[in-house]
DNA sequence: CCCCGCTCTGGTATCGCTACCATCCTCCCG
DNA sequence: CGGGAGGATGGTAGCGATACCAGAGCGGGG
């Protein structure tokens, strides 16, 4: 026999495992492993000294064990690859987390919008082991890439897509209820010569503000007419829609982009044509991407919780994949999510009003 | 005797384990792991029909199980709570790749930078079990993190610090070469009248960068001195800088702000006094970062490979973390990786120059 | 010609945890 | 007061991989 340590425990970090715990609470390692797990067949008394050796051995589960045995530990992909990618940070930040706490891995693929490549990235993801997959936009609103995930057997979580197809498990805020809101804090400030900048037309969320922007307007009835540039996301787009409609008279006294970036192009317009912002025109974006925050004078916009929103789809996948693997399909496939109108200092109330 | 299959093995994806694949070569599960390995120990022969048997049969190991046995599988913590924090995405990009190469689990902890902060942040990693942090810009900075991590016998990888201390591991370019390399790259273009934006005082890498630029004026010799304003790498404290440069005769006919987001906003105040870059005045910035490719004209800078810079450091930490465990000390703590100038449409030849 | 050392391979014992089953005990009901 | 339901606990057997050791085959030096 010879069954000497293998290993000196000692001096190795985190070596505290179940068993240690459970000798010094005096149950069994079954007992403490009920506890963590927060199973309801556990008595008060025994959770109360369970839960006092955790905290005084500083004990924290070993995740590969926990995985190897319960089978879980899965891997979700995420496909990225965002052309106006201010999302990608914080998603990711919100993914990783709700991985962890899960315990899942998380795989990333950078997948561009081409047919071929989108085959190509979910093959990967495949190959990888990935059981499901996690769609930022705008790769959610690709055909193609849903096609090719659906035809792998994974499952699929959609975020920020504006009217995601009812067969899709989504996350979401609601574009047309923001835009909306942002419309009617302009009409609040004194504003009636609106521009608007529309987003993308692939995307549908663009059409969401768009319709949330008019029905405001519609409603107030005795506006006039605002002024509408089709943009494309893109800071460029959006300078050249800033151009037209700043260019010929009237000009609005505010403008709405559909994103940040486009946003962000107009106040650079409005700067070169000597237009003080928010003094001589108020502008106002959408998402709160990072430049919202980094340019000055900061952008008024709509906060979208992007970390939140990214873990609420990992959640969603979890539940869905493990879920499948014995229960039925998943209760509510949709969520969701508040957004928040953030008030920085590019919107104001039209020159010549009181304040 | 009750051993029935506990578990219908069939429908569960990604269930092909080690020993199907030695079954189907014909080996023991110890050779295939051998040859997945990559041990030298296995003749060729036998290579060729288990890697076979591993592609006809979709093997891919076990991460939970491979961390298990092999004690791996630590917990790798990144503090980030970048300010300027362009980084962050494609920086968790990077070192999420390596991670998952390594088996390893990456903990992210937001961190502020006051001290308070600090030592909570720090402390959650700790609990969390993580044996190792990456410390992205400008955390690296910061004596506090740096002596809380210590204190709790964490590797610590320092990214992109401009003059890191000799004894801390660290990724990063050469700022100083990197800030010589675009000076060179105006003069050529045949500016004279050069302004600098510094950068935040308590940055390393501020001072690399400026060194770069003065020393690359002082060797041209003959160029009138170039003048200087102190910026804070937010666009905030460009727009300032910038007001100063353009506001004094004789303007220069080229700024090299040292970050994107200072160069964005010496743009936006040329825009302002109808100044019109490149054609005007030449702007260049450094970092690469998201506003660089956002605005319009594209901004000259350094690119930094963020990405590659995050997997390193992820890469060095676990080697650091493993080979503590038995070996010595880690070869070489400080890796430096090669930047690029990247040339987009803010930076060409000065007003009335031949092209 | 034997022994040593090297390459290559297989067996066995875990890694830390949880699933499943067996057990014990309590309490309620008839 | 016996039997059964169900709460609370412990024992045992793996999860899928690697570490370590043992042993087989082979070539070369003494």
């Amino acid at each position: 026999m010879n069954k000497p340590a293998r290993k000196t425990r000692s001096g190795a970090r985190g070596s505290i495992t179940i068993k240690d715990v459970a000798r010094y609470a005096g149950v069994s390692p079954m007992t403490v492993s009920r506890v963590v797990n927060g199973s309801q067949y556990v008595s008060d008394a025994t959770r109360q000294t369970v839960l006092q050796a955790v905290r005084r051995l500083g004990y924290s589960p070993n995740i590969a064990a926990r995985n190897l045995a319960s089978a879980r530990g899965e891997r979700m992909g995420l496909l990225y690859g965002n052309p106006s990618a201010s999302y990608l940070s914080e998603f990711l930040v919100g993914a990783l987390d709700a991985a962890t706490r899960h315990g899942v891995q998380l795989v990333l693929e950078k997948c561009e919008l081409t047919p071929a490549a989108s085959r190509r990235a979910v093959r990967r993801l495949v190959s990888g082991g990935a059981v499901g997959a996690v769609l930022p936009p705008p790769l959610c609103e690709s055909t193609v890439i849903r096609a090719e995930l659906q035809a792998a057997h994974m499952q699929i979580v959609a975020v920020a897509a504006g009217r995601p197809p009812a067969d899709l498990m989504c996350v979401r805020i609601d574009d047309f209820a923001a835009a909306q809101e942002m419309t009617r804090y302009l009409l609040a400030l004194g504003h009636e010569r609106l521009g608007f900048i529309k987003g993308h037309p692939n995307q549908s969320a663009s059409e969401e503000r768009w319709r949330g922007f008019s029905s405001v307007v519609q409603e107030a009835g005795h506006l006039p007419a605002p002024r509408v540039e089709q943009g494309f996301f893109t800071f460029r787009s959006g300078l050249d829609a800033a151009r037209k409609l700043l260019a010929t008279e009237p000009v609005p006294t505010a403008i709405f982009a559909s994103n940040d970036d486009m946003a962000a192009a107009v106040m650079a317009e409005a700067h070169r044509r000597g237009l003080e912002v928010p003094h001589d025109l108020t502008v106002v974006g959408f998402d709160d991407s990072l430049i919202a925050s980094t340019i000055w004078p900061g952008l008024t916009t709509i906060h979208q919780p992007i970390a939140q929103m990214a873990g609420e789809a990992v959640d969603l996948l979890v539940t869905a994949v493990r879920g499948g693997k014995g229960h039925g399909p998943v209760e509510s496939p949709h969520r969701l999510v508040a957004y928040e109108l953030v008030a920085r200092e590019s919107a104001a109330r039209p020159k010549g009003t009181a304040d």
